[in-house]
DNA sequence: AACTAATTGCAATAGTGTTGCAAGTATTTT
DNA sequence: AAAATACTTGCAACACTATTGCAATTAGTT
């Protein structure tokens, strides 16, 4: 879908910092830190501009988080219809130990699990980590 | 197990520093942060000590990380032999969005799952966000 | 008791992420 | 189309997380 778009669909202003974030997102297979977006955008915008960017797109439903045991956080772009109550990115996240990437493997759910009596799941991520397609 | 044996089990000299970072570990039931741990210990040990101390116990299996997709990283005790060569914490985390504490469910394994063509798996981590028990 | 190698504390440094505020820009209202 | 309003941006400052080099200390060995 294009940019702008994209941007008034979920409520968020037409700027072209968020235009050329969103760029970036649409760019790439994998996900991305915020230092990715960074470099990608060298002087373009300032830090803190592609930090809140980050967040509103987080908060409105256009990206999700992508847990990676890197120590930087990760984002991707949502697939399916996400809004600001309800992200449902149920899908497995796939970290290639070789190129470092890490990927979303939107076709591959997560199951349900069997919690013991007095938990209650209301999200679930999971990472895998090992040899992605084009590594292996 | 006794913390002194624990350590040298894992071909770890008996310090200090590492019997208090032991003593830690064992005393809570969720998984803890360096800073945690830090506060723990207030300024009996050096941050960069404890650090370092992470480190050595991640390394020789001790310790594992536990992703938690809050900003800092979270390690708890391995409950199965685990050694340098081989980590095999297959359990499920779950991290309650009341307290924030997260906990190993070592009862629940993780699941295998049917990787598309190219993938191969080596790893994986699933986390569990909802109510915890004490919560609930 | 002396030796050797691992461990620690300190100081410095790098990276990640947030906040307050004034200036600038997008959208709405008139 | 201009004015008003509300949101967005850049800058400076700051807080927290994590790492490195080096000299001094300590654990386990000979």
């Amino acid at each position: 879908m294009n940019a702008p778009l994209v941007l008034s669909n979920h409520k968020l202003r037409n700027t072209a910092a968020r235009l050329a974030v969103l760029d970036v997102f649409q760019k790439y297979t994998y996900a991305l830190s915020h230092s990715d977006i960074e470099k990608e955008l060298q002087k373009d915008f300032d830090r803190v501009t592609i930090y809140r960017t980050i967040h509103s797109f987080l908060d409105k439903g256009i990206i999700h988080k992508v847990m990676d045991d890197s120590e930087s956080a990760k984002y991707a772009l949502c697939v399916d219809e996400c809004s600001s109550d309800h992200h449902h990115d149920n899908h497995v996240h796939f970290k290639c130990s070789k190129c470092g990437n890490s990927e979303c493997l939107n076709n591959i759910q997560i199951p349900l699990m069997n919690l013991p009596i007095g938990y209650v799941a209301s999200e679930s991520n999971l990472l895998i980590e090992g040899i992605c397609k084009s590594c292996s």
